[in-house]
DNA sequence: CGGTTTTGACCGGCGC
DNA sequence: GCGCCGGTCAAAACCG
């Protein structure tokens, strides 16, 4: 029975979460970058200040694109589009049921610098991982390998040997939460679970529970502010979000209440981040993204447009004030520092 | 009963 | 070669 309710309740933190501020990274962030956002935020609870304050040392970057993240879509789509294709150029567009992406190709001349993070050296703590389950779970089907190291290994999958595995996009975003693993509109399941080195908080990984869909992430709580929660998304789904039938990236009308408003994207190492270290988008509600039709993001997080009406979350917003959260932080940050 | 979570064991990559 | 570590597997437990 109590843990039902324990079950229950969060479930109801995740909808909570929603309303939590979000900051978006993609694949090569470093963890330690993480580190430095969450270390200028003090710990205060669950609000969204804490998600400018996390922003204030990008301010000067933001302020490249003060214009914010929807003026980047808006005006300079090639900016904002370029960037965010050079996230993802290592996958085919992602097979979105809304639209589907220009092709990378024609847009990012320059694909494979993206990923490599001249400002930081352990770039590789979050990126660098293996990956060869994420290609294994879309790529071994018709493997020959397959047969015969199922049998040679009782249990464990045959994972491939000479075959230099490629990197599965990833996308990852720091979520202000009480709860590790935010319910993004997917199904996912568990498979495992590891402590995190020079960490109290364990890490978990899930996969998306979508038959043929190899998507996975990871969720750990960063050390240095517990209250931050690091998720990884590797892969594309390949099916639309199960709560949302068709996807509906952009159909947030009344983004009002949509919890992820203050997200802020930080797009990685791109040629541009060179220059800046980090980018950060400050998103007005999110929907404008997808309004736009140069920002897909592959994994769609789906929180981000489709929780808008989880019926508690909206009434959660006004209940604790979180409100604020929606409006664009583009706006309230415009006022202090220019 | 089917789906999900837990958890210990295992594997491969990488650094020393 | 060895040990560490991140990631995955899969049986068992749990849950609805």
């Amino acid at each position: 029975m109590e843990k039902r309710e324990d079950h229950h309740r969060q479930m109801m933190k995740n909808e909570i979460s929603m309303a939590n501020s979000t900051t978006f990274i993609t694949e090569e962030m470093p963890i330690t970058s993480f580190s430095a956002f969450s270390s200028s935020s003090s710990t205060t609870p669950t609000t969204s200040a804490s998600i400018f304050d996390m922003m204030m040392p990008y301010d000067h970057i933001a302020d490249k694109a003060s214009l914010g993240f929807m003026d980047l879509l808006d005006g300079n789509q090639d900016f904002g589009t370029s960037l965010l294709l050079d996230c993802f150029q290592l996958q085919p567009p992602p097979i979105l049921p809304h639209q589907p992406l220009p092709s990378p190709a024609s847009t990012v001349p320059e694909s494979s610098e993206v990923l490599n993070t001249p400002a930081t050296p352990n770039s590789s703590s979050i990126s660098s991982s293996s990956n060869e389950a994420g290609n294994d779970s879309q790529a071994k089907a018709g493997d020959e390998e397959e047969q015969d190291q199922e049998k040679n290994k009782k249990q464990l999958k045959p994972k491939k040997k000479n075959q230099k595995r490629q990197r599965e996009p990833r996308f990852a975003f720091m979520t202000k939460s009480e709860v590790d693993h935010l319910d993004d509109g997917y199904r996912w399941r568990k498979y495992g679970q590891k402590a995190v080195k020079n960490s109290p908080f364990p890490r978990s990984y899930y996969r998306c529970t979508s038959a043929g869909c190899g998507v996975k992430k990871r969720v750990e709580r960063s050390s240095e502010d517990p209250t931050i929660v690091v998720t990884t998304y590797e892969g594309q789904h390949t099916h639309p979000s199960p709560i949302t039938p068709r996807g509906s990236i952009g159909l947030l009308p009344d983004s009002g209440c949509f919890g992820a408003a203050t997200s802020s994207f930080v797009l990685p190492q791109s040629h541009y981040q060179q220059q800046q270290n980090a980018y950060m988008y400050s998103s007005s509600p999110s929907l404008n993204i997808s309004t736009n039709s140069s920002f897909n993001p592959p994994f769609s997080p789906s929180f981000l447009q489709e929780r808008r009406l989880s019926h508690s979350s909206a009434s959660l917003f006004r209940d604790h004030g979180l409100l604020q959260d929606i409006v664009p932080s583009q706006m309230r940050k415009e006022t202090p520092e220019e």
